[in-house]
DNA sequence: CTAGCAACCGTAGTATAGTACGGAGTCAAC
DNA sequence: GTTGACTCCGTACTATACTACGGTTGCTAG
């Protein structure tokens, strides 16, 4: 029966030990058990496996709260499909309304960089001058 | 001569107290003096004008140390308006990379939402599995 | 048997951007 | 001449997501 080292656990997740103890504070994954009374915990099983959940997750925008939250879904059978569904929706909107405000700050620069001579000194600034006057 | 305290410089720029307290802390903003010896500053003048530049960058998506930065240069006379024109075109860039980031990451959620029944349990559930598994 | 590497664990520090607190002082009105 | 509002200032706390440190223990190879 191999044992799978917090060490070996975090290279297989490509996490930090550290992070992974940092997750398990947080109450993200469960602290293993020792196999042989002292010593390493083996992170071998679920543990990987929820690791690279975490992962993925945030990959896909999801906080460590909100992660914590789908793990919550996920361990509990009585959870419906529906559920995370709506968690996801959730996210996607706020993910598009973050896009939304960025391409907004994307388009103010690019006004304000168009209208600059990119040369000479500051006087002629028009992008100092934009971030002075309100609006 | 009218005096700005700190609360009416507060209101003017749209900002907290402890906000303008907070950027004194971290330099973009010098400490008025005290114009009668003891009691209030003074925050008229400049000082409302450079809180709203502040407020400005910060809409523009600078960070506060980038907007420390581009503060020294509009208070510097040697600086061209190339340095600040490269400033803005460097951000520009950032946030279009993380435009694009989260871009992603929305036409990954609607894949794996599009692919979920949206009923029935966890064990159809394609949005978890989709987390799960690796890329 | 001992050197050395990992793991263990609690605590503390990092970065970003503030927000809150509490005691002391000042100022104007009533 | 006291009340109330505001300011001053340092310190501490918030949230998010880690990262680092240092002492101790355990395991393994030579």
């Amino acid at each position: 029966m191999k044992v799978l080292t917090i060490g070996q656990a975090a290279k297989l997740a490509a996490l930090n030990i550290e992070t992974i103890r940092y997750y398990e504070r947080k109450g993200l994954i469960a602290q293993p058990k020792r196999p042989l009374g002292g010593g390493a915990r083996d992170y071998g099983g679920k543990t990987v496996e929820r690791l690279h959940f975490i992962s993925q997750a945030k990959e896909h925008g999801f906080s460590l709260a909100e992660i914590g939250e789908l793990l919550e879904l996920r361990d509990e059978p009585d959870t419906s499909c529906n559920q995370v569904r709506a968690r996801a929706i959730a996210k996607r909107e706020y993910i598009q309304s973050k896009i939304e405000r960025l391409q907004h700050m994307c388009a103010s620069l690019d006004e304000v960089v168009s209208q600059c001579p990119g040369s000479g000194d500051l006087s002629n600034c028009s992008i100092l001058e934009a971030l002075e006057n309100r609006n």
